[in-house]
DNA sequence: GGACATTTGCTGCCACGACAGCTATTAAGG
DNA sequence: CCTTAATAGCTGTCGTGGCAGCAAATGTCC
């Protein structure tokens, strides 16, 4: 926020790259994406076997979680547009893990809520993203675990708000 | 690979997440997405000055670098398939920034290489994005930043072989 | 109360990625 | 030489994201 921060490491930097010095094993960028992509790799294989894709849980979770989200609260929370929203909720709703209805106090929105089967399914969710967060996890220790969520909190807020 | 692992600190893992007692804040895969999110909304937007989306770079950059690749080939290192890479290029193709032609000595590959307005939008990418990476990294000192470099390597590579 | 802004959900268009299947070409083996 | 395998590139299909634009419904403010 302020010009100056207090930290006693200035590390030299207002830049780690610079130029074209660096290369592509180096790059954060490049780094975050192949760590995702493992992930979601993962992820993607392991929720096949419920019939879903890597994405798709997100929407479920949260109408399972209460609150009674809609199209565009869902957009917002996970940092997505409404159009992309209508259209997961399409193919969820094709499998038949959700119900859409107008709401009647608003006639704008659409209530949305799992069927049986969406409730089967999204019970199973965290057991399965646990197990794949934690094999990838594996060698890490509490405190490194705390200072990885630390650096990616940091990096995301970094974009909202550049240094 | 062994049954026990000899680290100093066993830190009482084999599951940092278990049943459906975390949240969405505490997920890494979550926090990941958000991060590459953020990244690449920047990467998206500093781009678009140059006329190429965010992901269009890599293989321009791998072209420029030289040793000829070819799409085979730069789908290997881009960590996707070559159905992907063909359409990738014909936009690339599209755009005027690359040429397509087939090899004389085997006729199955397509030679691939940089137009003229391909190498000046080619020189400008490290610089942009070293840019936005640098900016996403403010605050981070340059041990944060090795570590964090460190700790996503360790995430992808237990990707393809889980601890 | 009526003009104006906002919100909600939707659709079209484009850019991607993964997967499957296909053809042409080259390499390897009998 | 002929069969078989491997390789390179391509296309179709599906799932997905961002952006722009649109109509209906709602809220605001003069």
């Amino acid at each position: 926020m302020s010009a100056a921060t207090p930290l006693p490491t200035p590390a030299a930097h207002d830049g780690f790259y610079s130029g074209t010095s660096w290369t592509a094993d180096d790059s954060i960028g490049h780094l975050l994406r192949q760590a995702l992509a493992s992930l979601s790799r993962a992820a993607e294989a392991e929720m096949k076997q419920v019939g879903l894709t890597s994405v798709q849980w997100a929407p479920l979770m949260m109408i399972a979680r209460g609150g009674h989200p809609t199209a565009a609260s869902l957009a917002r929370d996970l940092n997505t547009d409404t159009g992309a929203m209508t259209r997961m909720l399409d193919r969820l709703e094709a499998k038949g893990l959700l119900t859409r209805r107008r709401s009647e106090t608003d006639r704008r929105v659409v209530e949305l809520a799992l069927t049986e089967q969406g409730r089967q399914v999204t019970e199973l969710i965290p057991l399965h993203l646990g197990r794949i967060y934690n094999s990838h996890l594996g060698g890490f220790t509490a405190s490194e675990f705390d200072q990885f969520k630390g650096f990616l909190r940091r990096l995301a807020r970094n974009g909202v708000e550049p240094a």
